[in-house]
DNA sequence: ACCTGAACACCGTTCAAGT
DNA sequence: ACCTGAACACCGTTCAAGT
């Protein structure tokens, strides 16, 4: 909410390294690493986000991998929120638009959001700075326009369309979510019911079944293909 | 992963408090607080939490609070992830059992989760806690044998009443986690789609629905009333 | 059994000072 | 413009020492 004096001194460092990228003056663009650079900074900031987790990413530790002292991580990125910020935009840049594959509306839109799950899935980054930062729910806007396109085709109403994307949104990051606190409790798999979710009385079949490990992935696809299939509906009767 | 000497001790204490309770010895049952207890602790941190957020629960700062130095927090409670996962268990103990209203087995097990949810979203603390514990999977305990038997009366088998349960389940916990990121980024409605959502060529109506809030309430009413459909289909033809 | 003061090894951040 | 040493105000945690 404040905006500090580091924060504004790192703008406008990084607005001046933009302004001076384009060779100007007389020299030739020489780009020696006399010093460290923002990019540096991210750069390493990623890997002890992959390796050891957010806990693990400090200005001092930072600092300390690329051979500096702290203060100037500071003068660099502005502060630890800032960096968070810049790193979580660094990933997104990094996400690929998924391409629609199938036959059906139902089951390209099923595959993009397939797609998207598990790239998201795939990048500890990810996961990790989704615990400390928040966001990620803007996370998938380069697919967002395929999914509209798709949703167009299928004859629903600009209003029409904008539900169905909010809720496929909504979808594919709640499921980002529950990933990524399965993954902070070190589970793989989901185990929901707890010693009070069985009435005495149950029969030991059903009591097995509910005890027994979710299959997380079943879970996905079957609440996927449901989601799809009600929201194409909706453009049906409109 | 590791237990600490302190937790250790921490245990003992609590085993002895509670074997005292029930007057055993000559001496009646006195229990003014001639010092702290864990409960007192438990008490602090919770308003903490509810009036602060987690971050502003400090081990020095709960101690201060009961006008105690720190060490003697961490010879009740053990340390701060012990602490963290006390907290969890009272607040889970608060949660009270949603019954179902309704005539269809749909309307009855909509009700049950769209109370569960409500009632989540009510808790400030648990926001707060579900941020830095990543628990909240198991929350629903007291409410899951109530879902259990609708889906059993729906005449599902013992496998599909599992299915259905993990489900439901999921469901929550991941309308829950959007619930607690939205609130850590301060804002109110949902806002999915960045700048890169919208193809260039999108006709406007359809680009205004797009970028417009999130109804999140209608989206959970959606999803969650299609869900259930869908699982109770599963037991027609099963 | 319960509590304390003092310390250790860390944080994020700033700031005057260097080149 | 870029970097540093030193400091400030915090953390979680431990430990010997008190009663």
């Amino acid at each position: 909410m404040t905006e500090t004096a580091g924060e504004r001194r790192a703008q406008q460092s990084r607005e001046a390294a933009k302004s001076g990228e384009p060779g100007r003056g007389g020299e030739p663009a020489r780009r020696e690493p006399q010093g460290i650079t923002a990019e540096m900074i991210l750069d390493a900031a990623v890997k002890i986000l992959e390796e050891e987790g957010h806990a693990a990413v400090t200005m001092r530790r930072v600092a300390g991998d690329l051979g500096v002292a702290p203060p100037t991580v500071y003068w660099h990125v502005g502060n630890k929120e800032a960096l968070w910020a810049r790193l979580m935009d660094r990933l997104e840049q990094d996400l690929r638009c998924v391409q629609p594959v199938g036959s059906t509306p139902a089951e390209r839109i099923c595959s993009v959001v397939r797609g998207l799950h598990q790239q998201l899935r795939r990048s500890p980054a990810l996961h990790a700075l989704a615990e400390v930062t928040g966001r990620s729910l803007t996370l998938y806007s380069p697919s967002q326009s395929v999914l509209v396109a798709e949703f167009q085709r299928a004859g629903m109403s600009p209003r029409q369309v904008g539900f169905a994307l909010h809720n496929l949104l909504a979808f594919s990051a709640s499921f980002f979510y529950v990933d990524v606190f399965l993954l902070k409790e070190g589970r793989r798999t989901h185990h929901f019911a707890g010693p009070d979710a069985l009435a005495p009385e149950l029969d030991p079949d059903t009591a097995a079944a509910v005890t027994s490990d979710a299959d997380m992935d079943a879970v996905f696809e079957f609440q996927l293909a449901g989601l799809v299939d009600s929201l194409l509906a909706l453009g049906d009767d409109g």
